[in-house]
RNA sequence: GGGCGUAUAGCUCAGUUGGUUAGAGCGCUGCGUUCACAUCGCAGAGGUCUCAGGUUCGAAUCCUGAUACGCCCACCA
């Protein structure tokens, strides 16, 4: 052995030896006890960054352990196809030879995605493999895979029979970049600088008297279709009724009462856009309004609008319109407000909310299935103020906007009646149409919302709908660990779909881990240059170092702040590990060894054997409460300061003082097995080099590391 | 507007049901290299536990309030 540990030659061979031996696999076990996961599937678009890396590092810990106890354990990887991100990559090499997607058509776009899809799409799963993850590729799914499409189909088929599918025309969130609707989870909200304008409404009956709207935008006037004041607003209650003049377009519309306005804000009368607006929306269907879109699925403004504003970005048409209301004396003042701008959560373009026929479905039912599971602890959180947290959400769930407008995705199996114009649900394409009997039925040209696909991952990742040995043995799964970003888009409608469709919740604990955050306590971001790249760690200090350096931050409840010190330290506590080792194997020469607990003869003996018991007890206790940098630190301190620092300089003196053979043969086995056992301890979180240097040991009945019993299993 | 999290050594964090002298890693200071490892060993310095009240024989820990930072949700146009 070397003087000094060196990963780049140990990690690559190793890594292959455990391929090579199928350890990754269940059947390594003959358990009846088994343990179960699923990793949340990378995206296609992904690139492994610190996020992936401290949840591989977490469920890889929670796997070796699981099998070093002997248990059957599977941990399927998978890939998610991620629709509107996947789109927009492709979208945008497209956009490098000056073309869109329009004009290569749908048919030979998906083709291309498919072809960026194979050339780029498994990288992330090569990344994982670098930090050592031992999930089973040989069960590697793709969301995208056609068995995963019947997976999707027979879904929705389900859900369209119990009537929970619908077909509606709503104010849906629109991103006018992706040319799709979004639910309300893809949208997010950013603060900006604006201005809260103040604009004069006529009387219909008397044009010198006005009321004043305030708004933060004016373009949207043009869509008006009333005035809302609270009717318990002094100032206004009477005017209810009342006609005024709408400003440019000069139509009259009502003064309505409605108690969702605000009599604190603005001037406690609001314009009522119900095209445009959420809350606009809703009051006007409420009071019968009629909606007038004049804003299109470009972003601009459309054929509604007076001529010489049609065509015009709204932002443009804002500063035209106020300039008009200045002249017409209709303009009272403006005033500086940030306000929250809505953003796509894929493009980060500006969301138009408009009025668009989408597909929903109907979520009262599923949600309280997943409510009651997570209020009865059939899902449990941890840490567990994330229950709460889910609850909340799911006790006001919208009905999910299942349906997008790109290309890349699984598409509606939903047909329409060219006659008739009604929809009808088919597996496959209809010969002739069961409607009318005479037309030929076109497709849906809708895909489904990504998370529509990922939530059934639980059970389609075991081959669901296909009732396989796999699905009848591993679902449902033990933990699931995410980030929490997604508990609502993805966590929550698993554990109903999981239930809808398996009968059982899809896992009983979830973990939702830290964020990664940088030393200052900043956003990790590609974009901004403040992301650490796991991968450049794993090149720079080897894989072990990086996985330690994670592990020993992770503490249940708080965010990370990032520190590379932390690596440095493991790296060198691989090579304290290494030398230790090398010290244990020079001093005990050719003999070997079992692993049989040995009897204590001296007080330093017995000393380092209870304090193995000790951090074995303490390993156990905090790893199935998922404190993994707690327990890594405890064997960390014991091998270090306990077997190092006192016990092998102790033990140097036992040799060299000792008065016959037998003693020097016990002294070295008290060596070997306090060593092995701190390696197997130690696997979980160093998995290479604990493997490499367990293959060196001159032990009798040995297995590979990675199936040998975990210390004090039978 | 509602909710949540965090505040302990120069830095990143532990601190179990309140109980002697508040711990770790890194960094820092001093000493030490034929004897597994200088990616090391030994010794050491360094803390008004954010602030203000309260409960208690006793508070980093429990309660109330304040401040700061961060996150999530929401229909203030």
């Amino acid at each position: 052995m070397k003087k000094q540990y060196n990963p780049k030659l140990v990690e690559k061979k190793i890594y292959k030896f455990w391929e090579k031996g199928k350890f990754f696999s269940p059947e390594v076990s003959k358990s009846k006890k088994r343990f179960s996961i699923v990793i949340p599937p990378p995206n296609i678009t992904g690139s492994l960054h610190m996020g992936h890396a401290l949840n591989a590092v977490i469920q890889d810990i929670l796997v070796r352990w699981k099998r070093m106890q002997g248990l059957k354990v599977v941990w399927v990887p998978g890939i998610d196809h991620a629709g509107i991100a996947t789109q927009n990559v492709v979208e945008r090499q497209l956009k490098k030879e000056g073309k869109t997607r329009f004009d290569l058509g749908k048919e030979k776009f998906i083709e291309r995605v498919w072809e960026w899809k194979k050339k780029s799409g498994t990288i992330i799963l090569d990344q994982l493999k670098q930090i050592g993850v031992s999930c089973d590729w040989s069960r590697t799914r793709f969301t995208m895979d056609k068995e995963y499409n019947k997976a999707v189909i027979l879904a929705f088929s389900h859900y369209f029979k119990k009537g929970w599918i619908y077909r509606d025309k709503r104010v849906v969130n629109w991103c006018p970049r992706c040319k799709t609707s979004l639910s309300d989870l893809e949208v997010e909200y950013k603060e900006k600088k604006g201005k809260l304008w103040f604009i004069r409404y006529r009387f219909a009956e008397n044009k010198k008297k006005f009321i004043v709207v305030a708004t933060t935008r004016p373009e949207t006037l043009l869509g008006d279709t009333a005035v809302a004041v609270n009717p318990k607003d002094q100032r206004y209650k009477n005017l209810i009724g009342r006609k005024v003049i709408l400003p440019i377009i000069e139509r009259e519309i009502p003064i309505i009462g409605s108690y969702l306005v605000d009599p604190s804000f603005g001037t406690g009368a609001v314009k009522v856009t119900p095209a445009h607006d959420f809350l606009d929306y809703q009051i006007a269907k409420k009071h019968n309004l009629e909606l007038i879109q004049i804003i299109d699925e470009d972003g601009l403004l459309n054929r509604n609008v007076p001529s010489r504003y049609q065509g015009l970005k709204p932002q443009v048409a804002r500063e035209k319109i106020i300039e008009e209301l200045k002249n017409a004396d209709l303009f009272e003042k403006e005033k500086d407000y940030i306000h929250q701008v809505p953003l796509c959560y894929r493009c980060n373009s500006l969301v138009e909310p408009l009025p668009s026929e989408q597909w929903f479905l109907r979520m009262s039912d599923l949600a309280k299935v997943a409510l009651e599971a997570i209020e009865k602890k059939k899902v449990k959180f941890y840490p567990s103020r994330w229950a709460k947290i889910s609850s909340n959400w799911l006790k006001n769930a919208q009905d999910w906007c299942i349906s997008r407008q790109i290309w890349w995705g699984h598409q509606f199996p939903v047909w329409q009646c060219k006659e008739k114009r009604k929809f009808f649900f088919s597996q496959k394409k209809p010969k002739k149409c069961p409607l009318c009997g005479k037309c030929r039925p076109h497709q849906v040209e809708d895909v489904f919302d990504t998370w529509f696909s990922s939530a059934l991952w639980p059970f389609v990742a075991f081959g669901w709908p296909k009732k396989t040995k796999d699905l009848e043995e591993f679902y449902p799964t033990d933990v699931l660990s995410t980030a929490r970003d997604i508990i609502f888009l993805w966590v929550a409608r698993m554990i109903f779909s999981g239930i809808e469709f398996m009968g059982k919740v899809p896992f009983k604990k979830v973990i939702i881990h830290a964020t990664v955050l940088t030393k200052e306590g900043k956003r990790m971001s590609k974009s901004l240059g403040t992301g650490i790249d796991p991968l450049m760690l794993i090149e720079k200090y080897g894989a072990d170092a990086t996985r330690f350096g994670i592990c020993w931050q992770i503490s249940a409840l708080q965010d990370i702040r990032f520190d590379e010190t932390k690596i440095v330290a493991g790296k060198k506590f691989c090579n304290k590990l290494w030398n230790a080792s090398r010290f244990v194997l020079l001093s005990i020469g050719e003999e070997r060894f079992n692993l049989k607990k040995p009897k204590p003869k001296t007080p330093a003996d017995k000393k380092i054997l209870s304090e193995l018991a000790k951090v074995i007890k303490n390993t156990d206790k905090n790893i199935s409460k998922f404190e993994f940098g707690k327990a890594l630190q405890g064997i960390y301190h014991f091998f270090w300061h306990k077997f190092c620092d006192i016990y092998i300089e102790e033990s140097k003196k036992q040799i060299k003082n000792a008065k016959t053979k037998r003693e020097i043969k016990s002294t070295k086995e008290v060596l070997i097995y306090v060593l092995a056992n701190s390696l197997k301890l130690l696997h979980p979180f160093v998995p290479f080099i604990t493997e490499e240097i367990y293959q060196k040991l001159p032990i009798s009945n040995k297995k590979p590391l990675i199936i040998e019993k975990w210390p004090n299993q039978k």
